[in-house]
DNA sequence: AATAGCACTCTCGCTTCGGGAGTGCTAAAT
DNA sequence: ATTTAGCACTCCCGAAGCGAGAGTGCTATT
């Protein structure tokens, strides 16, 4: 349990074999070990600290003989290693925030950039929520005269959020009144937020009147369908591994992501009391989530705290290469939070 | 191969096994057939019958002594009955349809949805391809000035495609020049395709000039990213499938699902010559493509040929649900035509 | 032409049985 | 007191063997 009762060489014992078993996935022996890093220490020994290792819950035995793999408590000592300093190589840094700012600046567009480069990069199931924005901000409107009554609404968001909208109107409007109309509402609710706007009495143009009622509404639809929609990437990647595709427990955990509330909550549920930019890491379901028994999962938060916050976040086995997937969620936890606080706060 | 050498009790029979091995995924022998269908022949009859549509290349054994299992040849015979009479019931048609007419009119919200449909419908994994338009027609642009010499651009083109992109100008500029710049270029470059607007001459404003450039690189550019771009959907769907889960080659045929290039030149090849309306059935690969060997796969063209044409499909087993997929996928082509019908002529 | 009867074939699930890998313990060595 | 060699023991795993069952193809009969 307390992890100041092992010695240095048992720490690094049981970091050496769970990187064995991670790139593996076999049972590791002491032989193996003792050949395969070429430690200048007699198997007998090797057998007696992974009985020590075994006796204090880090490790685990599938049957009397066989070689060690590690438990979730010897996967979360390993993790907790990974912690401190684990960073990203530079080069693969620039990769990703470069394609972050030349991607489209919309929501939509970075949530399924997050998840694809975080599915790439980790080798795992990536899965992305929208921010969650407390209160929808107006920055800008435009009309776009299409058809007859038909028009084409374009409503920007200060999140960043776009949305656009058919709309109906009781009779025909020239494109050029429409222009005045958007200008005029532009110039009226920029940066409002939907109560500030809800609150004006009525406006001495109907036409301006009609279109509010339907920014109105439109930023409340957008805000509720956007907030915490889910954007994943990468299964994949994981059908060919053995977790997922042969045992039973696997594709329970993969049909997550095919039940978006499920998949939803758990995010919410583990992440609700954790700070932007502190990681999470969810090995083997912690015995909360049966459906992740044999799976891990690297969560953050990321956003404005208060304002607007998401969350993101990789499933794979649970030997899946943490190393990796630990600085990449962090990383792209990063970059996000600097979006979102950018678009935020005017731009 | 010609069918025409069925007598009519063989026809009845053959529909019948498949019916029950597309159900049970079972070898289905002559006992089973006559008890669960209630026949009044006796089995040795069925028995004799079985070896003749085996003879002839309808069915085949797994080994001596098993039941018999549909051929390729036998679900091609099996479809071709499916093809004439299948329809999807009324009121399935107006829930779909409903759904279409009250989503957002843009391209990806269509293909989205579309992807969702069929995979629902039809429990197998769908693919939509974005239409691919033969020439980019402009239709309107609005230009929102946000902070200093950054603009953020809404090209809406007459396919339905938009684009939204942020232009870094050489110098401020404010909102209303912007507006005037929007304005001029709207009337001016209404319905012109790419070609005739890099014909035009240099226009007398500097700042309509480099808009201009913009506008027609965006156009450009929003095509070629969006034409054939693929939708996907309902991968859970088939996860628990036997033949994915279990066998290499289902595996494998789900790889082409991260592969985009693959499953795009698979769906190109397969329906150069094929006419909007008319479906494709591909049958276990038709031995061209080793990764579907195990699986079928629904194929429609849609669009408006010559102007802007797309793809859409269903990957399953191949005893996969014909008489819900088919119906399925030809009537979401149906729908996805008429709405690029529309908004192509002018709507 | 359809059917009953029958021998035959092949799969599948079950058990049996070494080989092998790895352990835990004990006793010797450092 | 720790490390190591030696050794008996345990357990998995694949191969081989076996019987039951399902289904067939053939032949003789109706």
């Amino acid at each position: 349990m307390n992890m100041a009762n092992l010695t240095e060489r048992q720490k690094t014992l049981l970091l050496l074999l769970i990187r064995d078993y991670i790139d593996t996935a076999q049972p590791v022996g002491s032989k193996r070990l003792v050949e395969h890093y070429h430690l200048d220490i007699s198997p007998a020994t090797i057998r007696n600290e992974m009985a020590a290792l075994t006796e204090m819950g880090y490790l685990r035995q599938p049957h009397t003989s066989a070689g060690r793999v590690p438990s979730e408590e010897g996967y979360r000592y390993f993790v907790s290693q990974m912690m401190h300093n684990a960073e990203l190589p530079e080069t693969v840094q620039h990769t990703i925030s470069h394609q972050f700012y030349q991607a489209r600046p919309d929501v939509e567009q970075w949530m399924t950039l997050a998840a694809s480069i975080l599915a790439h990069q980790s080798q795992g199931v990536s899965v992305v929520t929208a921010p969650h924005t407390q209160q929808a901000k107006y920055k800008h409107v435009e009309l776009i005269s299409t058809q007859g009554r038909q028009v084409l609404m374009v409503l920007v968001m200060a999140g960043g959020e776009v949305s656009q909208q058919i709309l109906t109107l009781a009779e025909p409007v020239s494109q050029e009144r429409l222009s005045q109309t958007a200008t005029r509402l532009n110039n009226l609710l920029a940066g409002l937020a939907v109560d500030a706007i809800s609150a004006f009495s009525v406006r001495p143009d109907a036409l301006d009147q009609d279109v509010m009622t339907l920014i109105l509404q439109d930023m409340r639809n957008t805000i509720s369908r956007t907030s915490g929609e889910l954007y994943t990437d990468g299964l994949n990647n994981v059908l060919a591994e053995p977790e997922f595709s042969e045992s039973d427990d696997g594709r329970r955990a993969l049909k997550l992501f095919g039940e978006p509330s499920t998949l939803q909550e758990l995010l919410a549920r583990t992440t609700t009391n954790s700070n932007i930019g502190g990681l999470q890491v969810l090995i083997g379901g912690e015995g909360e989530w049966d459906e992740l028994r044999q799976c891990s999962m690297v969560i953050a938060r990321y956003g404005v705290p208060g304002m607007a916050t998401g969350t993101l976040g990789v499933l794979g086995p649970m030997r899946m290469s943490y190393a990796r997937t630990i600085p990449t969620v962090r990383y792209v936890a990063g970059l996000l939070s600097d979006l979102v606080n950018d678009t935020i706060s005017g731009e």
